[in-house]
RNA sequence: CGCGGGGUGGAGUAGUCCGGUAGCUCGUCAGGCUCAUAACCUGAAGGUCGCAGGUUCAAAUCCUGCCCCCGCAA
């Protein structure tokens, strides 16, 4: 089939490989390449990356401008696939295709509409999530649904391990949607049940409030452990002042109740150290302190700069 | 040339301002104690203080250049 590919993200990368590996005639249509790092220096979408090195046709656009528009006419795709694209797409643009364009979406439609919904599932605490397709529609994530299929998330799970189970999945997803359009029959439902968000969020949704319970600081975790990360702000003792990041956290208790939420309040050897929080205690097990490289929690608290009844 | 922090035995840190024996908490190894131990006691090994110049009687420390790592901001 002759694809329009709509991608941005680390994540679409896979999917152009598998349209591209099907031997599948793909444009590929992504953002624009941004400044990025220390340095300023310009990054490429990896998605751009892959095109170059597979001499697939990409094009860029800033915007969707009438050159672009005839440019996408000219291709005249079968059917557009969007994957992690980052922008919305005019109606113009996504209603060329012949079949029209489908989105892979990493939730079950209609909770978790937006961008970020792999990290919000895990935030908050969901046990299941899954993959949809459905029709672009003009408004964000609102199309009817082609085909929906579900994922139990494990305790276990972070927003990394739990990609990689959505991932293959989508792929499985996107495959079964083009096979029903090939076959010429493709029903879709509306999306039924009341519509929840999950928009991109800023590095600052990392700070930690001490005052939840374990279990829910330990959700957030999950769910920003690819980025950006949680982080907190010593307040008290000697390394005041300065940022930590927590790599790596368990729950260590998650019934006791304390006011004094925000303090460390012990020593766990060859482990870490624990925090109390408004309900349990998580324990942190890797930490990135400002300045510094990503080290054990136990490996800094040798350096004694974090003791006993420092707070954060 | 966006702002800033940092490189000290295997790990994490102190010391740098104000040059003068490289300290601390761990780890490792040996011995001891113990029914036993990741606990405790005793002892030991292990460092070109990122690299290269310079100043000095003397440099981890002061000056110059370079390499590498990281946080923030975008």
């Amino acid at each position: 089939m002759k694809i329009l590919f709509f991608g941005t993200a680390f994540i679409s990368k896979t999917y152009l490989e598998e349209l591209y590996k099907k031997n599948h005639t793909i444009l590929v249509v992504t953002v624009q390449d941004k400044p990025a790092l220390r340095g300023q220096k310009l990054r490429s979408p990896a998605v751009k990356i892959y095109s170059q090195e597979n001499s697939i046709s990409f094009i860029q656009p800033e915007r969707f401008t009438y050159d672009i528009i005839e440019k996408i006419k000219y291709f005249n795709a079968d059917v557009g696939i969007v994957v992690a694209y980052g922008k919305l797409i005019p109606k113009i643009v996504f209603n060329l295709p012949k079949y029209k364009s489908f989105n892979i979406h990493f939730s079950l439609l209609p909770k978790y509409r937006g961008a970020a919904p792999v990290q919000c599932a895990l935030c908050n605490g969901e046990s299941e999530t899954g993959i949809t397709s459905f029709y672009i529609e003009e408004y964000l994530d609102t199309g009817d649904i082609i085909i929906q299929e579900k994922l139990n998330i494990s305790m276990n799970d972070n927003a990394e391990t739990l990609f990689n189970k959505l991932i293959p999945l989508g792929i499985d997803v996107m495959n079964k949607t083009l096979k029903l359009f090939q076959n010429g029959k493709c029903a879709a439902i509306p999306q039924v049940g009341k519509p929840s968000f999950a928009p991109s969020f800023k590095k600052e949704i990392g700070l930690i409030n001490w005052n939840k319970s374990a279990v829910d600081i330990y959700n957030k975790f999950r769910g920003l452990y690819l980025w950006p990360g949680i982080y907190s702000v010593v307040s008290h003792g000697k390394f005041v002042g300065k940022r930590i990041k927590f790599i790596g956290i368990e729950v260590f208790d998650n019934s006791s109740v304390s006011q004094d939420f925000g303090v460390l309040y012990s020593i766990e050897k060859n482990k870490g150290f624990t925090v109390l929080c408004a309900v349990g205690k998580i324990l942190v097990t890797k930490i990135q302190p400002e300045s510094k490289p990503i080290m054990s929690a136990w490996d800094f608290i040798q350096g004694g700069q974090l003791s006993i009844g420092d707070c954060f």
